[in-house]
RNA sequence: GGGCCGUUAACUCAGUCGGUAGAGUAUCUGCCUUUUAAGCAGAGAGUCGCGCGUUCGAGCCGCGCACGGCCCA
């Protein structure tokens, strides 16, 4: 057996095994949409056309409508095309509901106006198909603005049914591997990436008014840096290259800084080869931003302009509701340095600070098992995230982060063991992190040594060597402080969802399993 | 990594004590030219996630696995 022919065979067979129980050739519904659109077919019916012009959206129809002067016996002709959510048949008459893009329209099909053998056609199609439909509009018994057909084509068979049109697609897992599905049948869905479009929009609208230019940096990098977290290492067969997607642009951004870019941003995907939960996806999507002579302080009042004003753009507001909890981003929001967090919200004695192992019993009394062995620094920030995150509900700057643990922040000019350095929380979720900046060359290198000690000795998070890095260096990187912003996390607060994977279209999931 | 829960028709879900697999929607047939979760009458539709076990007999009990959800780490 070939090195390969033990995994080619079982996932030949975990795929036929799964692909015979889920393309359903026994499906009757399937069998009989795809006998219905051969029927089709075998009477000259063109299944996929792509000649049908369309003149109107829903929402022009709307609009039209809206005018003041639209009458009952409007003539204006219509040619749109949608996709049929609804049907309700009479025989020589019927109403059906499509669907674009913009909205949802009622029309009216009737067998004296399309014509016999048009409606004959019609009395074919099934809702899920997408139909062009020319006609003008008018008022039902309702009131109901209905497209009243003159003429009527088929633009795309169907041949799975849609899911029930009263309870939707509820299971996540359909919805997720699905999202076609749940994009059709679930409204809210929609919003929420309508909404996340909007707000990285206005993130970005913000950054460049304010003068930063933005850019692409590697997302395959020979060196993963700019975080302490594992990341996927792929490989470049030409280049017999080891290439890791990156963990964080930061690196590279400082790089551009050191280039002459004062203000500079990048939004993009980082990779993270870490669990997946609520609020963890591999891929996410982070803006960094970093600015020559400004220090974190300016950072942190930067970020709550900007976040006010990304609220106020895309919500109208500036306060919102996350799962039950109100939230205000009004200011000055509160600042914490990371003991106070952990005494006055933490409820820990601050006498524990410096005994490494009176912290370590203290976290095992909380039921709190401390993995990472070793850094005082690790195990405050555990600590952090068990006892004080959840609490930080209301917009909170914590500062005060150890150096240890902060391997490319400045330190404190009045405390050599403190970087100059926040974390940003809001609803109890790490939603920023900034600094100002390392630019000194040889702290960093040394920096960089400790942490090689730290991934000897087993962590695997531990910052990698970059003497790439430490060479642009050397040249000279202005007073700069930087910024990451978890836009998902930030979509996830203000469209209410309660888990990641509701603001990313197709997050991470195993492999099939319908 | 651990705990709990879920997986039954295309979709949403029932399924009692272990004894022939159910409903609504969707689909199919018939009637119906202002309905809108259209209506009426009838019909078809299932590898009960996968595997093993217990049992005369398993959707249901036990063990293992897969996928998903929530919580913890």
């Amino acid at each position: 057996m070939t090195r390969y022919g033990k995994w080619a065979s079982k996932d030949f067979l975990n795929f036929s095994v799964r692909y015979r129980c889920t393309v359903d050739e026994s499906s009757e519904v399937v069998r009989q949409r795809r006998e219905k659109a051969k029927a089709l077919a075998d009477q000259g019916v063109e299944l996929y056309p792509n000649d049908f012009k369309v003149s109107h959206s829903v929402e022009d129809v709307r609009k039209h409508i809206g005018k003041k002067d639209t009458a009952a016996d409007d003539s204006t002709f219509f040619a749109m095309a949608g996709r049929i959510v609804g049907l309700r048949s009479f025989g020589r008459a019927a109403f059906l509901h499509f669907k674009d893009y913009t909205g949802q329209l009622q029309a009216y099909v009737k067998k004296d106006e399309v014509g016999e053998d048009a409606y004959e056609l019609f009395k074919q199609v099934d809702i899920g198909d997408f139909i062009g439909i020319k006609g003008t509009i008018f008022q039902t018994k309702t009131g109901e603005w209905t497209l009243l057909a003159k003429g009527i084509c088929l633009l795309c068979k169907a041949v799975r049914p849609l899911p029930e049109k009263f309870h939707g697609l509820r299971d996540p897992e359909k919805r997720y591997r699905q999202r076609y599905l749940d994009l059709i049948m679930n409204p809210g869905v929609r919003d929420i990436f309508i909404n996340r479009a909007r707000i990285i929009r206005a993130f970005r609208d913000y950054l460049l008014e304010q003068g930063f230019l933005e850019v692409e940096t590697p997302m395959m990098q020979p060196i993963p840096g700019g975080a302490e977290a594992t990341p996927f290492k792929t490989f470049h067969n030409a280049l017999g290259m080891e290439l890791f997607l990156r963990i964080a642009p930061e690196l590279y951004l400082k790089r551009l800084v050191i280039g002459g870019v004062d203000r500079v941003f990048e939004i993009n995907r980082n990779f993270r080869n870490e669990g997946v939960s609520s609020r963890h996806n591999p891929e996410f999507t982070m803006l960094e931003f970093y600015a020559a002579y400004a220090t974190y302080d300016d950072l942190m009042n930067f970020t709550e302009e900007m976040f006010r004003f990304v609220t106020q753009r895309v919500f109208g507001a500036t306060h919102f509701t996350y799962q039950g909890m109100n939230i205000d981003l009004d200011g000055p929001w509160r600042r914490l340095t990371l003991k106070e967090a952990l005494s006055d919200l933490g409820g820990i004695d601050s006498s524990l600070f410096n005994d490494r192992k009176r912290l370590l019993d203290f976290a095992e009394s909380k039921g709190i098992h401390i993995t990472k062995k070793g850094r005082r620094g690790k195990i405050l920030t555990k600590l952090f995230d068990v006892l004080v995150e959840p609490k930080l509900t209301e917009p909170t700057f914590i500062t005060g982060y150890p150096v240890e643990i902060s391997p490319l922040a400045r330190r404190s000019s009045s405390d050599p063991d403190m970087t100059e350095r926040f974390e940003l929380f809001i609803g109890g979720y790490e939603i920023a992190n900034g600094f100002s900046e390392l630019n000194d060359p040889i702290d960093q290198k040394k920096r960089f040594l400790d942490q090689a000690k730290n991934r000897e000795e087993g962590d695997e998070e531990a910052h990698y060597m970059d003497e790439d890095y430490l060479l642009a260096l050397e040249y000279g990187m202005p007073p700069t402080a930087g910024e990451g912003i978890g836009v998902d996390r930030f979509v996830m607060l203000l469209t209410d969802a309660p888990s990641i994977r509701e603001v990313i279209l197709f997050p991470l999931l195993k492999n099939i399993s319908y």
